[in-house]
RNA sequence: GCGCCCGUAGCUCAGUAGGAUAGAGCGGCGGUUUCCUAAACCGCAGGCCACAGGUUCGAAUCCUGUCGGGCGUACCA
């Protein structure tokens, strides 16, 4: 039996109350002089109409301090435990070993299905910072629910239908001097796109032109949809790059164009789901309203969304909401998941509220997944807004990933005496380089806005990636150079530092923390854990800068053995952690 | 105007299903290396948790209002 039940069940043999919520309120105490583990009496006495206080000094009393239990203290209205060292030492020992990859996971979502959507670039444009965000925070998503045992499908909904898909074809019409389409490259589509959009400013005549050619797209007509395959294939091109380098795989590829076949279906089906339903202003809730069929959503305080444009074409809310239905019917998911930024919060509670009113339960099980946007600081005004991709204005994110793998291969090169000729370099100066990248982006919850900074983002010091593969690098440097086996059943008696039982604790937490961090989408909760462990292991790792004899590789033996078990416990820990967070974990660096 | 989000140290941020004395990093100052990797570690300085009320035994955290910033607010996605 784990060492916190064990608490939890004697708590709860005291009080009455069920051991499982016991467990759940058992907390570290801020400061860790006043105990490893502390129960706050505040709601028990509240329920009993008693003191907390004396309530507390009564449960220290009546709970005995018999092992693992190491001692049990009333501290005003807290019941703080101290538990045995060793005994909790051997248990994350064992735990972190024995579970191997596996460490950190449980089964907190067995048998649940959750669907993740996240990237989904807008085909015909370069990628640019802001994509990156969407792409760590929704893959870290989706293997932090893998870890939490629920089955993960991971979806990338490319933005490839709609107006601006005629748009490029008419600016391509007009202005691609005749190219062989399937030669067309990102950067002349992004450049046709630019231009249509500099050039219809002036003459307003060319936006009917798009309109007609997307309506000629939606009709199937052959050259609208070649030039439009073109488009794609050449965008997914250059997007394979990046997942490939940044290590991501999907499911599947969709496409707003996967559902195009469906909207009218689904469309009806909204109609005959709100036919008779009136508002409270007495209208139809489902109408033709200023040509463009409409659902009024007044009596939820939102706008209407919008079926079907004024010009008969398709419009993404009825797109989203045909997904959602054929989403539903292949994988009946228990969730799913719209990792996307927070601008469009109002837009997805209008198609959830939609859903609902299509009679769909499964409605309350979608989530926007909001997050900050990425906005850039004016050099020349200082004033701060978002990037507009019409504007050419995108800082893009392959310039982005370069440099801070440029950056982190000088400094490779400044400590090459720490790798040998065989070491591959190369791969660690990518490694680290994104590694600072993706964990400044995760490092923070996701509500908040970022301001893009290329300092910052590929700063290598204090709470960084690279500091967390750092502290890993070193921790693998040690068990390099212990040369043999870890031991698997150490004397963790031995193990008496602070310092050596402060890691141990962290370390225990780690599955917690998985779950916790899993359950909220917040990538953050992990992040912060790793800087945390880390700096738990950094202080731990330093006592032996003053005194050889307390290093993990010291004189003696068994000490040793033991030490270099706990440090393979962290090694686990930092390993299994960042990969959650689709960061890998250099040995050298 | 209305809705949602944000406001914590000079800067960037943790801490928010209410709980003990609000924590990190950067920047500043001062230390630690005859190497288990200094991309590290330790110390000092730095806070009216935007402001004002309220609920509570207890509020950075919940409620109301004010101010400041962002996003959104019918045919882009």
């Amino acid at each position: 039996m784990k060492i916190l039940e064990t608490i939890a069940q004697r708590i709860s043999a005291a009080t009455g109350l069920p051991a499982g919520e016991v467990a759940a309120q058992l907390t570290p105490p801020k400061r860790p002089e006043n105990g490893d583990y502390a129960f706050a009496c505040f709601p028990l006495a509240k329920t009993r109409r008693g003191n907390p206080a004396a309530l507390a000094q009564e449960l220290s009393a009546a709970i005995k301090a018999e092992p693992p239990i190491a001692s049990v203290e009333a501290a005003g209205p807290y019941l703080n435990f101290r538990v045995e060292r060793a005994a909790l030492i051997a248990e994350v020992l064992d735990d972190a070993r024995s579970q191997g990859p596996g460490w950190g996971r449980s089964d907190a979502g067995r048998g649940r299905t959750i669907i993740v959507e996240y990237s989904s670039p807008n085909i015909a444009k370069h990628l640019g910072v802001h994509h990156l965000r969407s792409a760590a925070i929704g893959r870290a998503i989706c293997n932090l629910h893998d870890a939490a045992g629920w089955k993960v499908i991971s979806l990338n909904h490319l933005g490839d239908w709609g107006t601006s898909f005629g748009q490029l074809i008419c600016a391509y019409k007009r202005w691609g001097e005749g190219k062989p389409p399937e030669e067309l490259t990102v950067d002349e589509l992004q450049r046709l796109y630019i231009r249509f959009h500099a050039e219809a400013k002036a003459q307003e005549s060319l936006l009917d032109e798009a309109r007609a050619w997307f309506q000629r797209l939606e009709a199937g007509d052959a050259e609208a949809r070649r030039l439009w395959q073109c488009f794609k294939d050449a965008s997914l091109k250059e997007y394979e790059r990046f997942y490939n380098f940044m290590g991501i795989r999907f499911d599947r590829f969709t496409g707003e164009s996967g559902s195009a076949p469906e909207v009218d279906a689904c469309v009806e089906r909204v109609k005959a789901a709100l036919a008779g339903r009136k508002t409270k202003q007495g209208e139809d809730v489902c109408r033709i309203s200023d040509n463009a069929l409409i659902v009024d959503l007044s009596d939820d305080d939102m706008p209407p969304l919008i079926l079907q444009k004024s010009d008969g074409s398709s419009i993404y809310a009825s797109r989203d909401l045909a997904t959602a239905e054929l989403r539903h019917r292949e994988f009946g998911f228990d969730r799913c998941v719209y990792v996307v930024g927070s601008e469009q919060k109002l837009y997805f509670r209008q198609v959830f509220r939609v859903l609902e009113m299509m009679g769909y339960e499964w409605a309350r099980d979608c989530v926007h997944v909001d997050f900050g946007l990425i906005k850039f600081k004016d050099a020349g005004t200082g004033e701060v807004r978002k990037a507009s991709t019409r504007r050419g204005e995108i800082v893009m994110l392959e310039d982005v990933l370069d440099e801070a793998v440029s950056r982190a291969a000088a400094k490779i090169r400044d400590n090459k005496e720490r790798f040998e000729e065989s070491d591959d370099q190369d791969a660690a100066a990518r490694a680290i380089g994104l590694g600072a990248v993706v964990f400044g982006d995760l490092n923070v919850r996701r509500a908040k806005d970022v301001i893009f900074d290329w300092d910052s983002m590929m700063d290598f010091e204090g709470d960084t990636g690279p500091y967390v593969q750092y502290a890993h690098a070193r921790v693998c440097s040690i068990l390099r150079r212990y040369g043999a086996e870890v031991p698997a059943a150490p004397d963790a008696g031995l193990l008496k530092l602070d310092d050596e039982f402060a890691l141990a604790k962290e370390i225990s937490r780690f599955p917690e923390v998985v779950k916790d961090s899993a359950q909220t989408c917040e990538p953050c909760v992990l992040a912060g854990y790793l800087l945390k462990l880390c700096a738990a292991f950094g202080r731990y790792y330093n006592l032996g800068n003053r005194d050889r004899d307390l290093r993990a590789l010291c004189d003696d033996p068994g000490v040793s053995a033991a030490r270099v078990a706990l440090v393979d416990a962290a090694r686990r820990t930092i390993s299994n952690g960042l990969g959650l967070l689709g960061i890998s974990a250099p040995e050298k660096m």
